[in-house]
RNA sequence: GGGUGUGUAGCUCAGGUGGUUAGAGCGCUACGUUGACAUCGUAGAGGUCACAAGUUCGAGUCUUGUCAUACCCACCA
């Protein structure tokens, strides 16, 4: 017996416990049956589980599930991201609460620090995407510092090495100076922020008084300049180019040089050249072969080539507007909006720096990447995205892959005693290599660097499925089916991972690419923590259990768009289940059992043969937009059938037939209710898998499968002729309910109702359905007029279809309010065929209009024609009165 | 500066290829405890589909422009 009570939280875990424990989120090696198969985007190993990735996961296991009940072989490959620089921070940070620093321990310790810490506490986003009810196959949790995805990192590695795609440059790098490493374009992010123009000048060498002026927002880098740069097509300063000026405060004498960089319109028309702390200064520094001279540590305080050693950028800029202003070199300062790179992960501000470092080819490597979505091997949904992806990897920029950090891939490579790189998959062959190489052993030194975290992530479609190794996983899998993924991170990760499968595997790692938008709070703003308007995922799931979670996103989930997160929205999909839940009981109390091998299309009774109809085609719709990757019209078709349908009709049509005596019909209404509660359960468990399999379990003990192995419906024929006599019951019901609503008439109040000028076929439906139409209407009885019948006036009267609806009153009828009804009818027909004739009297409409489309308006005009000459019939019959 | 979305009921949003009287949930109004469910039922009110022009027999849907709004990329001495 079900409880009375829907509480999921009952049941929720044991269901999933269950799953686990029986294996059945695992695919079977030994089918040959269709695979599918999603790569879950590896959530962070520090992470906790936000709506976001509510989103991302429910998406992915609607569709696993889906395709599993579609009989195909399911793979959803889990894992998680070691996340360098994140996971670095958060154990530095706890080690941080102990007065330690990484330094203190030393790189070996703080690593085994780091593995210690992701064994004790890197599991909680994988217990949360349990409880969303995620069916991944944990068996084959992979994490991207294992062993074997860390052998396929050295190996890719080596390969892009060898094939000359990854190098070792001095470059001007974005530089963290928190972390103290490189980070990618990707990394910075740019934030407008109200700053300062300084305007000062340079004297120039050997004419005293005579000055160039420039203007910075970065007074402090002037001592790293190494020219300053002026445009010859500069009338008033093209005279100077040629000349040298001096640097204030430490006199150093620079070139004034002719540069298109400098704009005559902009500032002063004069710029500072700064070629080791600015990415346009050093293409003009390499132009004119500039000497570059860096004036900042590792940490961003600038040393020893300034007079500022030791100081931040920002006491080291006072101290020079200070000087300047001493000096008199300073003119004015003006107040300049402006936008300044910050790290993503830091916060702190982005410095250009020269150092060292690694980069990959990437646009030698976008080209198949490229080519492979034009030709449409890989598909973006929505298809709009491919443009946004076409567009950064047209433009896009050498890829700098090391980081100065300890937490990571270390990368493959070992110097020899003259700083000759060896680049091998592990330390016996560089050595060995190395050994040849200078015809005697040597020491080797290996690069300290590790490689940035999206290296690792960007093979992760098929490192996780085994490769290098010849594996079967990645016979059966690879390509992966689809990836399903917010457009914030198509740079990040989904360019990658195409940039390394096409040229690894020669074969892209996903052949769609489905993606989402952003999880927003009930405002439309942006969730973040400093904002304060995060909601956690395991609050929601507490409160009005995961399958009212899952649902909402699905049912929100339209392509292209954000979705604004509603607590009463999720409230009612709680409900909906709620709903479900007694609608299962119902189906309980009346012994509505599965009956085994029930073939659904033997049915007799009207209200069987239409619900079927109606189950079939709500099956349809949601295969259809399923495959459509329709989220939210899938979630809407099942919604619409089980409550629209069978909970608000089906389950009342079926009580006159449950509380009366013919025990044929309630064998065959038992039977066919629990047909179609066992049909909901099919189509609604992709969205809400723990409550359908609660009730699929609790309503019949000797099922042939679990709910999540039943078998997709696929190819029903749909008998829609036979349940029109019930549509047509169905608009009898709801007219009369109206009109007994606007005469005000309570609801215990039992009608007898006449039907003038019923066709046959509605004189037939009465009688067939007499019992139920009372039923639902709440009637004494209905019955069809005879020829020639009078309406009296004390009749309230309503058109429907062909026929009238006539209810007699015996005297308490309002005639100026049954006038004002009609004629409020009457308009509205009025403006109908208004409509309808001045489109019929378009000559090129009758003309122009497919044939078809030219009938149903003639149609339509003639039947609210006849239907105003009732309505007219009925005004005048009231008239006076 | 380049690009991409969005603008439909009080609110949040649906409306693949143009064709009934533009839909849903929440909210609102009235009635209702009818033998699954008040986490409910029945009925109802509520819209110049941002604006303008165009294409078409016909535009919420297609084109162009305007306004509003959100985001992405690049740059800003």
């Amino acid at each position: 017996m079900l409880e009375k009570n829907y509480t999921p939280k009952d049941f929720e875990e044991k269901i999933y416990t269950d799953w686990e424990n029986s294996g059945d989120f695992k695919p079977d090696m030994r089918s040959d049956k269709d695979a599918f198969s999603i790569v879950i985007p590896p959530p962070n190993v520090t992470g906790v589980l936000h709506m976001g990735h509510a989103l991302d996961n429910t998406l992915q296991d609607i569709l696993i599930r889906y395709n599993r009940m579609q009989g195909k072989n399911v793979l959803w490959q889990v894992g998680t991201d070691h996340a360098g620089i994140a996971t670095q921070m958060v154990v530095e940070r706890n080690l941080a609460k102990e007065g330690i620093s990484r330094h203190d321990l030393g790189r070996e310790k703080f690593v085994e620090t780091v593995w210690k810490w992701k064994e004790k506490s890197g599991g909680t986003i994988t217990k949360q995407l349990r409880r969303l009810g995620a069916s991944c196959d944990w068996d084959r949790e992979r994490f991207t510092m294992d062993e074997g995805l860390s052998r396929a990192v050295r190996k890719i590695f080596v390969h892009l090495y060898k094939d000359g795609l990854i190098y070792k440059a001095k470059k001007l790098v974005n530089w963290d100076s928190k972390f103290m490493t490189a980070v990618s374009d990707l990394e910075v992010i740019q934030k407008e922020t109200l700053g300062k123009m300084y305007y000062y000048k340079y004297p120039i060498e050997n004419n005293p008084g005579e000055f160039i002026h420039i203007a910075t927002t970065r007074p402090e880098t002037m001592f790293g300049d190494t020219a300053v740069a002026v445009s010859d097509k500069n009338e008033k300063l093209k005279h100077l180019i040629g000349k040298n000026c001096i640097i204030p405060i430490i006199n150093r004498v620079i070139p004034i040089i002719a540069d298109d960089h400098a704009d005559p319109e902009k500032g002063t028309g004069a710029v500072k050249i700064t070629p080791a702390h600015d990415f346009n200064d050093f293409e003009v520094g390499r132009r004119h072969n500039l000497p570059l001279i860096n004036i900042l540590n590792p940490d961003a305080t600038l040393n020893e080539n300034t007079p500022y050693s030791g100081l931040s950028t920002l006491d080291a800029r006072a101290k020079t507007i200070e000087e300047l202003e001493r000096l008199g070199f300073m003119e004015k300062i003006e107040d300049h909006p402006m936008v300044i790179p910050y790290g993503d992960r830091s916060g702190v501000i982005i410095e250009p720096l020269m150092t060292d470092q690694w980069f990959v080819d990437a646009p030698v490597l976008a080209k198949e990447a490229i080519r492979a979505v034009e030709q449409g091997e890989m598909e973006f949904v929505p298809k709009s995205y491919e443009k946004t992806y076409f567009e950064w990897m047209r433009n896009i920029q050498p890829w700098c892959i090391s980081r100065q950090l300890w937490w990571g891939h270390q990368m493959p490579i070992w110097y020899g005693p003259d700083e000759t790189i060896f680049c091998e998959e592990n330390e016996e062959e560089a050595q060995a290599v190395a050994d040849k190489h200078y015809g005697k052993r040597v020491e080797l030194r290996r690069e300290t660097d590790v490689l940035d975290t999206w290296f690792s992530s960007g093979l992760w479609a098929f490192s996780t499925l085994g490769w290098p190794d010849k594996s079967e996983y990645l016979e059966k899998f690879y390509p992966t089916s689809v990836l399903v993924t917010g457009f914030d991170i198509i740079f990040f990760w989904v360019a990658r991972m195409m940039m390394m499968s096409m040229y690894m595997m020669k074969k892209v790692p996903f052949k769609k690419c489905y993606i989402h938008g952003l999880v927003r709070d009930e405002k439309g703003q942006k969730m973040s923590k400093s904002k304060g308007n995060t909601v956690d995922p395991m609050e929601t799931i507490e409160k009005y259990g995961a399958d009212a979670l899952r649902f909402f996103m699905a049912a929100m989930e339209t392509q292209g768009r954000d979705i604004n997160l509603s607590d009463a929205r999720i409230a009612g999909y709680r409900n909906f289940a709620t709903k479900l839940w007694n609608a299962a009981r119902f189906c309980e109390m009346n012994e509505c059992k599965v009956v085994k091998n029930f073939d659904e299309n033997k049915v007799t009774l009207g209200i069987n043969k239409w619900i079927i109809a109606k189950a079939k085609q709500a099956t349809q719709e949601v295969t259809r937009n399923l495959d459509a990757y329709r989220f939210s019209d899938a979630a809407n078709a099942v919604y619409q059938f089980a409550w629209g349908a069978f909970c608000d009709w089906y389950i009342e049509l079926s009580k006159p037939i449950f509380y009366g005596e013919d025990e044929a019909a309630k064998a065959e209404t038992r039977a066919v209710a629990a047909w179609v509660l066992d049909r909901i359960l099919i189509i609604l468990h992709p969205f809400m898998p723990f409550i359908t399999t609660e009730l699929w379990n609790n309503l019949c003990t000797e099922r042939d499968c679990k709910l999540i192995h039943a078998p997709w419906p696929k190819n029903e024929q749909i008998d829609e002729a036979a349940s029109a006599d019930i549509d047509w019951a169905i608009e009898l019901i709801s007219a009369i309910r109206s009109l007994r609503a606007e005469m005000n008439i309570p609801a215990s109040a039992k009608l007898n109702i006449i039907l003038k000028d019923a066709a046959s076929c509605s004189q037939a439906n009465v009688k067939a359905l007499h019992k139920l139409i009372c039923s639902l209407a709440r009637l004494e009885k209905i019955e069809c007029a005879e020829t020639g019948f009078q309406i009296t006036p004390d009749m309230a009267q309503q058109v429907f279809k062909e026929c009238t609806i006539l209810l007699p009153l015996k005297g308490v009828i309002d005639f100026a309010a049954e006038r004002e009804r009609l004629n409020k009818e009457l308009d509205s027909l009025n403006r109908n065929i208004e409509g309808y004739t001045r489109k019929l009297s378009n000559a090129s409409f009758v003309e122009r209009a497919p044939a078809q489309v030219v009938e149903e308006e003639r149609r339509r005009q003639a039947e609210a024609e006849e239907k105003r000459a009732k309505v007219e019939e009925a005004l005048a019959r009231i008239a006076n009165f």
